[in-house]
DNA sequence: ACCTGATTAAAACAAACGTTTGAATAATTT
DNA sequence: AAATTATTCAAACGTTTGTTTTAATCAGGT
Protein backbone atom coordinates (compact mmCIF):
# COMPACT_ATOMS: atom_id res chain seq x y z
CA UNK A 1 0.00 0.00 0.00
CA UNK A 2 1.38 3.70 -0.96
CA UNK A 3 -0.67 4.87 1.41
CA UNK A 4 -0.54 2.27 4.58
CA UNK A 5 -3.82 4.08 6.44
CA UNK A 6 -6.20 4.83 3.61
CA UNK A 7 -9.20 2.98 5.50
CA UNK A 8 -8.27 3.93 8.60
CA UNK A 9 -7.90 7.81 7.25
CA UNK A 10 -11.42 7.12 5.53
CA UNK A 11 -12.65 5.81 8.61
CA UNK A 12 -11.77 8.33 10.83
CA UNK A 13 -13.11 11.07 9.06
CA UNK A 14 -16.38 9.41 8.02
CA UNK A 15 -17.01 8.58 11.65
CA UNK A 16 -17.02 12.39 12.82
CA UNK A 17 -18.67 14.37 9.92
CA UNK A 18 -21.31 11.41 9.93
CA UNK A 19 -21.15 11.94 14.18
CA UNK A 20 -21.66 16.41 13.51
CA UNK A 21 -23.69 16.51 10.28
CA UNK A 22 -25.51 13.32 10.33
CA UNK A 23 -25.74 10.27 7.73
CA UNK A 24 -27.62 11.80 5.17
CA UNK A 25 -26.01 15.09 5.22
CA UNK A 26 -22.53 14.33 4.89
CA UNK A 27 -20.96 13.47 0.94
CA UNK A 28 -18.42 11.37 0.13
CA UNK A 29 -16.77 14.57 -0.91
CA UNK A 30 -16.64 16.02 2.33
CA UNK A 31 -15.13 12.68 3.56
CA UNK A 32 -12.28 12.14 1.17
CA UNK A 33 -11.28 15.84 1.35
CA UNK A 34 -10.90 16.02 5.12
CA UNK A 35 -9.11 12.47 4.89
CA UNK A 36 -7.21 13.33 1.88
CA UNK A 37 -7.65 10.60 0.01
CA UNK A 38 -9.04 10.55 -3.36
CA UNK A 39 -13.08 10.24 -3.81
CA UNK A 40 -12.94 6.79 -5.34
CA UNK A 41 -11.25 5.37 -2.70
CA UNK A 42 -14.26 4.77 -0.39
CA UNK A 43 -16.55 2.84 -3.39
CA UNK A 44 -13.31 0.81 -3.96
CA UNK A 45 -12.31 0.13 -0.37
CA UNK A 46 -15.69 -0.60 1.17
CA UNK A 47 -18.04 -0.61 -1.19
CA UNK A 48 -20.83 1.82 -1.29
CA UNK A 49 -21.33 4.88 1.61
CA UNK A 50 -23.58 2.92 2.95
CA UNK A 51 -21.07 -0.11 3.77
CA UNK A 52 -18.94 2.74 5.12
CA UNK A 53 -21.41 3.75 7.81
CA UNK A 54 -21.38 0.24 8.13
CA UNK A 55 -17.52 -0.26 8.47
CA UNK A 56 -17.32 2.87 10.90
CA UNK A 57 -20.14 1.67 13.62
CA UNK A 58 -18.54 -1.68 13.28
CA UNK A 59 -14.89 -1.00 13.95
CA UNK A 60 -15.50 0.23 17.88
CA UNK A 61 -18.90 -0.81 18.31
CA UNK A 62 -17.93 -4.82 18.45
CA UNK A 63 -14.84 -4.65 20.83
CA UNK A 64 -17.28 -2.32 23.06
CA UNK A 65 -20.37 -4.83 23.06
CA UNK A 66 -17.56 -7.60 24.15
CA UNK A 67 -16.59 -5.52 26.95
CA UNK A 68 -19.97 -5.04 27.96
CA UNK A 69 -20.87 -8.99 27.84
CA UNK A 70 -17.99 -9.36 29.65
CA UNK A 71 -19.58 -7.03 32.72
CA UNK A 72 -22.71 -8.69 32.22
CA UNK A 73 -21.31 -12.01 32.90
CA UNK A 74 -19.32 -10.81 36.29
CA UNK A 75 -22.76 -9.21 36.96
CA UNK A 76 -24.09 -12.38 36.85
CA UNK A 77 -21.45 -14.71 38.27
CA UNK A 78 -21.62 -12.47 41.38
CA UNK A 79 -25.32 -12.63 41.51
CA UNK A 80 -25.64 -16.10 41.46
CA UNK A 81 -21.95 -16.78 43.92
CA UNK A 82 -24.40 -14.73 46.48
CA UNK A 83 -27.77 -16.62 45.73
CA UNK A 84 -29.07 -13.12 45.53
CA UNK A 85 -30.59 -10.89 42.29
CA UNK A 86 -28.29 -9.03 40.15
CA UNK A 87 -27.52 -5.65 41.34
CA UNK A 88 -29.81 -3.23 38.99
CA UNK A 89 -26.61 0.06 39.24
CA UNK A 90 -23.99 -2.98 38.26
CA UNK A 91 -26.38 -3.95 35.22
CA UNK A 92 -26.44 -0.53 34.26
CA UNK A 93 -23.21 0.36 34.76
CA UNK A 94 -22.21 -2.79 32.87
CA UNK A 95 -24.09 -0.78 29.84
CA UNK A 96 -23.17 3.04 30.71
CA UNK A 97 -19.54 3.25 31.83
CA UNK A 98 -17.50 1.68 29.00
CA UNK A 99 -19.30 3.37 26.47
CA UNK A 100 -19.13 6.88 28.25
CA UNK A 101 -15.72 5.76 29.84
CA UNK A 102 -14.69 5.55 25.60
CA UNK A 103 -14.95 8.92 24.96
CA UNK A 104 -12.03 9.99 26.68
CA UNK A 105 -9.82 7.41 25.13
CA UNK A 106 -9.04 9.52 21.72
CA UNK A 107 -11.11 12.28 19.71
CA UNK A 108 -12.27 10.01 17.29
CA UNK A 109 -14.18 7.66 20.02
CA UNK A 110 -15.98 10.79 21.24
CA UNK A 111 -17.27 11.46 17.55
CA UNK A 112 -18.69 7.59 17.63
CA UNK A 113 -20.58 8.20 20.81
CA UNK A 114 -22.25 10.99 19.22
CA UNK A 115 -23.13 8.63 16.48
CA UNK A 116 -24.28 6.28 18.43
CA UNK A 117 -26.20 8.33 20.56
CA UNK A 118 -27.72 9.97 17.39
CA UNK A 119 -28.35 6.24 16.24
CA UNK A 120 -30.58 5.98 19.02
CA UNK A 121 -32.63 8.49 18.62
CA UNK A 122 -33.68 8.21 14.81
CA UNK A 123 -35.23 4.86 14.85
CA UNK A 124 -35.75 4.56 11.07
CA UNK A 125 -32.80 6.33 10.10
CA UNK A 126 -30.11 4.21 8.42
CA UNK A 127 -27.86 4.75 11.57
CA UNK A 128 -30.29 2.65 13.67
CA UNK A 129 -30.79 -0.22 11.33
CA UNK A 130 -27.40 -0.70 10.80
CA UNK A 131 -26.41 0.12 14.47
CA UNK A 132 -29.26 -2.78 15.82
CA UNK A 133 -27.92 -5.39 13.41
CA UNK A 134 -24.52 -4.89 15.17
CA UNK A 135 -26.24 -4.66 18.74
CA UNK A 136 -27.45 -8.14 18.31
CA UNK A 137 -29.15 -9.82 21.06
CA UNK A 138 -27.48 -7.78 23.81
CA UNK A 139 -30.53 -5.52 24.24
CA UNK A 140 -32.67 -7.88 25.14
CA UNK A 141 -29.93 -9.52 27.67
CA UNK A 142 -29.81 -6.23 29.07
CA UNK A 143 -33.83 -5.86 29.49
CA UNK A 144 -34.03 -9.29 30.73
CA UNK A 145 -31.09 -8.90 33.41
CA UNK A 146 -32.79 -5.70 34.25
CA UNK A 147 -36.35 -7.25 35.30
CA UNK A 148 -34.47 -9.80 37.21
CA UNK A 149 -32.78 -7.61 39.08
CA UNK A 150 -36.26 -5.72 40.14
CA UNK A 151 -38.89 -8.40 40.57
CA UNK A 152 -41.10 -6.02 42.25
CA UNK A 153 -41.81 -4.02 38.79
CA UNK A 154 -44.12 -5.67 36.39
CA UNK A 155 -42.25 -6.47 33.32
CA UNK A 156 -44.26 -4.15 31.19
CA UNK A 157 -43.54 -0.89 33.67
CA UNK A 158 -40.48 -1.68 33.83
CA UNK A 159 -39.89 -1.99 30.08
CA UNK A 160 -40.92 1.86 29.75
CA UNK A 161 -38.97 3.09 32.42
CA UNK A 162 -35.62 1.50 30.83
CA UNK A 163 -36.99 3.24 28.08
CA UNK A 164 -36.87 6.51 29.82
CA UNK A 165 -33.39 5.58 30.93
CA UNK A 166 -32.07 4.51 27.84
CA UNK A 167 -33.52 8.05 26.56
CA UNK A 168 -31.35 9.90 29.01
CA UNK A 169 -27.83 7.82 28.71
CA UNK A 170 -28.37 8.13 24.88
CA UNK A 171 -29.32 12.25 25.25
CA UNK A 172 -26.03 12.01 27.36
CA UNK A 173 -24.09 10.22 24.48
CA UNK A 174 -25.57 13.27 22.05
CA UNK A 175 -24.48 16.04 24.13
CA UNK A 176 -20.77 17.26 24.04
CA UNK A 177 -19.31 19.97 25.43
CA UNK A 178 -21.60 22.65 23.32
CA UNK A 179 -24.36 22.82 25.37
CA UNK A 180 -27.51 24.83 23.35
CA UNK A 181 -28.81 26.52 26.51
CA UNK A 182 -26.61 26.76 29.38
CA UNK A 183 -28.46 28.73 32.24
CA UNK A 184 -26.77 30.84 34.14
CA UNK A 185 -24.46 29.70 37.33
CA UNK A 186 -23.83 26.69 35.38
CA UNK A 187 -20.90 25.02 33.99
CA UNK A 188 -20.63 22.46 31.18
CA UNK A 189 -17.60 20.59 32.01
CA UNK A 190 -17.47 18.11 34.28
CA UNK A 191 -15.25 15.06 34.48
CA UNK A 192 -16.83 12.03 33.02
CA UNK A 193 -16.58 9.65 36.02
CA UNK A 194 -18.58 11.91 38.34
CA UNK A 195 -21.33 12.35 35.63
CA UNK A 196 -21.67 8.71 35.35
CA UNK A 197 -22.22 8.15 38.77
CA UNK A 198 -24.67 10.89 38.46
CA UNK A 199 -26.49 9.47 35.76
CA UNK A 200 -26.52 6.04 37.60
CA UNK A 201 -28.16 7.68 40.85
CA UNK A 202 -30.73 9.42 38.53
CA UNK A 203 -31.37 6.39 36.53
CA UNK A 204 -32.07 3.84 39.61
CA UNK A 205 -33.95 6.48 41.36
CA UNK A 206 -36.00 6.33 38.62
CA UNK A 207 -36.05 2.66 37.52
CA UNK A 208 -37.34 1.90 41.14
CA UNK A 209 -39.71 4.57 41.60
CA UNK A 210 -42.72 3.78 43.48
CA UNK A 211 -45.75 2.76 41.75
CA UNK B 1 -57.62 31.29 -4.42
CA UNK B 2 -58.40 28.42 -6.55
CA UNK B 3 -57.12 25.68 -4.34
CA UNK B 4 -57.89 27.26 -0.50
CA UNK B 5 -55.48 25.34 1.31
CA UNK B 6 -52.57 25.03 -0.69
CA UNK B 7 -50.32 26.60 2.45
CA UNK B 8 -51.67 24.00 4.79
CA UNK B 9 -51.71 20.94 2.10
CA UNK B 10 -47.64 21.69 1.94
CA UNK B 11 -47.71 22.10 5.64
CA UNK B 12 -49.25 18.38 6.70
CA UNK B 13 -47.07 16.98 3.87
CA UNK B 14 -44.09 18.52 4.58
CA UNK B 15 -44.78 18.04 8.66
CA UNK B 16 -44.99 14.20 7.99
CA UNK B 17 -42.18 13.35 6.02
CA UNK B 18 -40.17 15.72 8.07
CA UNK B 19 -41.14 13.88 10.53
CA UNK B 20 -40.32 10.33 9.40
CA UNK B 21 -37.38 11.03 7.40
CA UNK B 22 -36.17 14.09 8.81
CA UNK B 23 -35.61 17.46 7.33
CA UNK B 24 -32.64 16.42 5.29
CA UNK B 25 -33.70 13.25 3.53
CA UNK B 26 -37.37 14.82 2.51
CA UNK B 27 -36.94 16.46 -0.76
CA UNK B 28 -39.78 19.58 -1.84
CA UNK B 29 -40.74 16.85 -4.90
CA UNK B 30 -41.83 14.08 -2.56
CA UNK B 31 -43.73 17.26 -0.54
CA UNK B 32 -45.46 18.31 -2.64
CA UNK B 33 -46.13 15.02 -4.74
CA UNK B 34 -47.68 13.76 -1.43
CA UNK B 35 -49.38 17.44 -1.08
CA UNK B 36 -51.02 17.09 -4.86
CA UNK B 37 -49.77 20.46 -5.53
CA UNK B 38 -46.92 21.46 -8.11
CA UNK B 39 -43.39 22.23 -7.09
CA UNK B 40 -43.05 25.77 -7.57
CA UNK B 41 -45.70 26.26 -4.63
CA UNK B 42 -43.64 25.76 -1.96
CA UNK B 43 -41.29 28.19 -2.95
CA UNK B 44 -43.87 30.56 -3.97
CA UNK B 45 -45.37 30.54 -0.70
CA UNK B 46 -42.54 29.91 1.82
CA UNK B 47 -40.04 31.47 0.07
CA UNK B 48 -37.24 28.30 0.63
CA UNK B 49 -37.33 24.70 2.19
CA UNK B 50 -35.50 26.24 5.20
CA UNK B 51 -38.57 28.61 5.58
CA UNK B 52 -40.75 25.89 5.34
CA UNK B 53 -39.83 23.43 8.01
CA UNK B 54 -39.67 27.24 10.06
CA UNK B 55 -43.39 27.47 9.45
CA UNK B 56 -44.08 23.85 10.11
CA UNK B 57 -42.69 23.90 13.54
CA UNK B 58 -44.14 27.62 14.25
CA UNK B 59 -47.92 26.54 13.29
CA UNK B 60 -48.05 24.36 16.17
CA UNK B 61 -45.12 25.41 18.55
CA UNK B 62 -46.86 28.72 19.11
CA UNK B 63 -49.56 27.77 20.53
CA UNK B 64 -48.42 24.41 22.58
CA UNK B 65 -45.74 27.30 23.91
CA UNK B 66 -48.54 29.57 25.08
CA UNK B 67 -50.37 26.92 26.44
CA UNK B 68 -47.36 25.46 28.67
CA UNK B 69 -46.86 28.96 29.29
CA UNK B 70 -50.29 29.76 31.09
CA UNK B 71 -50.04 26.33 33.08
CA UNK B 72 -46.55 27.92 34.39
CA UNK B 73 -48.39 30.77 35.35
CA UNK B 74 -51.22 28.75 37.55
CA UNK B 75 -47.99 27.00 39.58
CA UNK B 76 -46.50 29.88 40.48
CA UNK B 77 -49.91 31.66 41.16
CA UNK B 78 -50.61 28.33 43.56
CA UNK B 79 -47.00 28.74 44.88
CA UNK B 80 -47.10 32.17 45.75
CA UNK B 81 -50.71 31.61 47.41
CA UNK B 82 -49.75 28.73 49.79
CA UNK B 83 -46.07 30.72 50.49
CA UNK B 84 -44.51 27.22 49.19
CA UNK B 85 -42.29 26.28 46.40
CA UNK B 86 -43.70 25.31 43.45
CA UNK B 87 -44.38 21.50 43.20
CA UNK B 88 -41.87 20.02 41.04
CA UNK B 89 -44.53 17.57 39.42
CA UNK B 90 -46.34 20.11 38.51
CA UNK B 91 -43.76 22.24 36.62
CA UNK B 92 -42.50 18.89 35.18
CA UNK B 93 -46.40 18.20 34.32
CA UNK B 94 -47.25 22.02 32.71
CA UNK B 95 -44.10 20.90 30.34
CA UNK B 96 -44.94 17.44 29.91
CA UNK B 97 -48.49 17.21 29.30
CA UNK B 98 -49.79 19.25 26.97
CA UNK B 99 -46.84 18.38 24.74
CA UNK B 100 -48.24 14.36 24.59
CA UNK B 101 -51.62 14.94 24.73
CA UNK B 102 -51.31 17.37 21.47
CA UNK B 103 -50.20 13.77 20.43
CA UNK B 104 -54.17 12.40 20.20
CA UNK B 105 -55.52 15.96 18.86
CA UNK B 106 -54.71 14.67 15.49
CA UNK B 107 -52.22 12.68 13.11
CA UNK B 108 -50.27 15.37 11.87
CA UNK B 109 -49.75 16.57 15.33
CA UNK B 110 -48.57 12.91 16.15
CA UNK B 111 -45.90 13.64 13.52
CA UNK B 112 -44.70 17.09 15.01
CA UNK B 113 -44.15 15.69 18.25
CA UNK B 114 -41.85 13.29 16.32
CA UNK B 115 -40.13 16.02 14.38
CA UNK B 116 -39.57 18.19 17.48
CA UNK B 117 -38.39 15.76 19.75
CA UNK B 118 -35.98 14.67 16.67
CA UNK B 119 -34.70 18.36 16.87
CA UNK B 120 -34.20 17.79 20.55
CA UNK B 121 -31.53 15.16 19.65
CA UNK B 122 -29.68 16.85 16.88
CA UNK B 123 -27.67 19.99 19.19
CA UNK B 124 -26.40 21.46 15.35
CA UNK B 125 -29.03 19.96 12.89
CA UNK B 126 -31.47 22.86 11.02
CA UNK B 127 -34.51 21.16 13.16
CA UNK B 128 -32.74 22.51 16.36
CA UNK B 129 -31.30 25.70 15.65
CA UNK B 130 -35.42 27.08 14.42
CA UNK B 131 -36.92 25.07 17.00
CA UNK B 132 -34.37 26.90 19.89
CA UNK B 133 -35.67 30.54 18.19
CA UNK B 134 -39.19 29.49 18.73
CA UNK B 135 -38.70 28.18 22.21
CA UNK B 136 -37.45 31.87 23.56
CA UNK B 137 -36.68 31.94 26.88
CA UNK B 138 -39.19 29.08 28.40
CA UNK B 139 -36.37 26.57 28.28
CA UNK B 140 -34.84 28.73 30.95
CA UNK B 141 -38.17 29.57 32.66
CA UNK B 142 -38.45 25.38 33.16
CA UNK B 143 -34.89 25.83 34.87
CA UNK B 144 -35.13 28.21 37.33
CA UNK B 145 -38.85 26.87 38.21
CA UNK B 146 -37.27 23.81 38.98
CA UNK B 147 -34.71 24.88 41.02
CA UNK B 148 -37.24 26.96 43.36
CA UNK B 149 -38.88 23.59 43.20
CA UNK B 150 -35.65 21.61 44.27
CA UNK B 151 -34.00 23.89 46.90
CA UNK B 152 -31.58 21.36 48.62
CA UNK B 153 -30.07 20.13 44.77
CA UNK B 154 -27.49 22.30 44.02
CA UNK B 155 -28.44 24.15 40.79
CA UNK B 156 -25.05 22.42 39.14
CA UNK B 157 -26.45 18.93 39.88
CA UNK B 158 -29.98 19.61 38.88
CA UNK B 159 -28.60 21.07 35.27
CA UNK B 160 -27.15 18.10 34.63
CA UNK B 161 -30.39 15.89 36.09
CA UNK B 162 -32.92 17.91 33.76
CA UNK B 163 -30.53 17.14 30.82
CA UNK B 164 -31.69 13.10 31.56
CA UNK B 165 -35.08 14.09 32.18
CA UNK B 166 -35.13 15.48 28.83
CA UNK B 167 -33.56 12.87 27.39
CA UNK B 168 -36.21 10.66 28.70
CA UNK B 169 -38.70 13.01 27.59
CA UNK B 170 -37.38 13.68 24.05
CA UNK B 171 -37.07 9.64 23.58
CA UNK B 172 -40.66 9.49 24.26
CA UNK B 173 -41.85 12.00 22.00
CA UNK B 174 -39.35 10.38 18.86
CA UNK B 175 -41.33 6.95 20.04
CA UNK B 176 -44.37 6.02 18.19
CA UNK B 177 -46.31 2.51 17.93
CA UNK B 178 -43.29 0.60 15.88
CA UNK B 179 -40.62 -0.17 18.57
CA UNK B 180 -37.55 -0.99 17.25
CA UNK B 181 -37.05 -3.35 20.22
CA UNK B 182 -39.78 -5.27 21.74
CA UNK B 183 -39.20 -7.59 23.89
CA UNK B 184 -41.26 -11.18 25.03
CA UNK B 185 -44.35 -10.61 26.97
CA UNK B 186 -44.59 -6.54 26.62
CA UNK B 187 -46.98 -4.28 24.67
CA UNK B 188 -45.90 -1.02 23.32
CA UNK B 189 -49.70 0.19 23.04
CA UNK B 190 -50.45 1.95 26.07
CA UNK B 191 -53.00 5.12 26.90
CA UNK B 192 -51.42 8.24 26.56
CA UNK B 193 -52.82 9.51 30.32
CA UNK B 194 -50.86 6.42 31.73
CA UNK B 195 -47.88 6.77 30.42
CA UNK B 196 -47.46 10.60 31.15
CA UNK B 197 -47.93 9.09 34.51
CA UNK B 198 -45.44 6.40 34.27
CA UNK B 199 -42.83 9.38 32.60
CA UNK B 200 -43.48 12.05 35.67
CA UNK B 201 -42.78 9.21 38.19
CA UNK B 202 -39.42 7.89 36.88
CA UNK B 203 -38.56 11.84 35.97
CA UNK B 204 -39.71 13.20 39.43
CA UNK B 205 -38.07 10.18 41.43
CA UNK B 206 -34.60 10.57 39.32
CA UNK B 207 -34.49 14.89 40.08
CA UNK B 208 -34.92 14.06 43.38
CA UNK B 209 -32.31 10.89 43.86
CA UNK B 210 -30.03 11.25 46.85
CA UNK B 211 -26.80 12.45 46.31
C1' DA C 1 -67.07 41.95 -20.26
C1' DC C 2 -62.53 43.71 -19.01
C1' DC C 3 -58.80 44.45 -16.32
C1' DT C 4 -55.64 43.52 -12.36
C1' DG C 5 -53.28 40.84 -9.13
C1' DA C 6 -52.77 36.25 -7.12
C1' DT C 7 -51.91 31.61 -7.91
C1' DT C 8 -50.71 27.44 -10.54
C1' DA C 9 -48.28 24.94 -14.17
C1' DA C 10 -44.50 22.94 -16.87
C1' DA C 11 -39.92 23.43 -17.90
C1' DA C 12 -35.37 24.50 -17.19
C1' DC C 13 -31.45 26.06 -14.20
C1' DA C 14 -26.88 25.23 -12.02
C1' DA C 15 -25.01 22.66 -8.38
C1' DA C 16 -24.23 18.54 -5.75
C1' DC C 17 -24.99 13.77 -5.15
C1' DG C 18 -23.21 8.49 -5.18
C1' DT C 19 -21.08 5.73 -8.34
C1' DT C 20 -18.30 3.98 -12.31
C1' DT C 21 -14.68 4.02 -15.65
C1' DG C 22 -10.05 3.47 -17.55
C1' DA C 23 -5.57 4.87 -17.39
C1' DA C 24 -1.56 5.69 -14.38
C1' DT C 25 1.15 4.46 -10.45
C1' DA C 26 2.77 1.69 -6.56
C1' DA C 27 3.56 -2.65 -4.37
C1' DT C 28 4.29 -7.48 -4.46
C1' DT C 29 5.33 -11.84 -6.61
C1' DT C 30 7.60 -14.73 -9.89
C1' DA D 1 14.02 -7.72 -14.18
C1' DA D 2 9.65 -8.91 -15.66
C1' DA D 3 4.98 -9.87 -14.66
C1' DT D 4 1.09 -9.38 -11.85
C1' DT D 5 -1.75 -7.51 -8.56
C1' DA D 6 -3.33 -3.68 -5.66
C1' DT D 7 -4.15 0.96 -5.26
C1' DT D 8 -4.63 5.80 -6.66
C1' DC D 9 -6.12 9.28 -9.71
C1' DA D 10 -8.78 12.50 -12.71
C1' DA D 11 -12.73 12.58 -15.23
C1' DA D 12 -17.17 11.58 -16.35
C1' DC D 13 -21.55 9.02 -15.60
C1' DG D 14 -26.68 9.57 -14.86
C1' DT D 15 -29.72 11.32 -10.98
C1' DT D 16 -31.44 14.20 -7.86
C1' DT D 17 -31.31 18.36 -5.37
C1' DG D 18 -33.35 23.45 -4.31
C1' DT D 19 -34.48 27.23 -6.91
C1' DT D 20 -35.93 30.23 -10.82
C1' DT D 21 -38.32 31.44 -14.90
C1' DT D 22 -42.09 32.28 -18.05
C1' DA D 23 -46.50 31.50 -19.51
C1' DA D 24 -51.14 29.93 -18.40
C1' DT D 25 -55.05 30.10 -15.34
C1' DC D 26 -57.75 31.73 -11.76
C1' DA D 27 -60.19 35.09 -8.65
C1' DG D 28 -62.57 39.44 -7.59
C1' DG D 29 -63.42 44.61 -8.55
C1' DT D 30 -64.97 48.10 -11.67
Amino acid sequence: MSQPDTKQRILNAAEELFAVHSFHATSLRAITQQAGVNLASVNYHFGSKDALLDAVIKRRLEPLNARRSELLDEVERMAEASSQPPEIRAVWRAFVEPTLLLRKTDAGAEYFITLVGRALAEPHGAEMSIFLKQMGSLMFRFFEMSCSALPSIPRQLLFWRMHFAIGSFSHLMRSNEQSPLLPEGVSNTVDMESLIEMLLDYTVAGLEAPQ
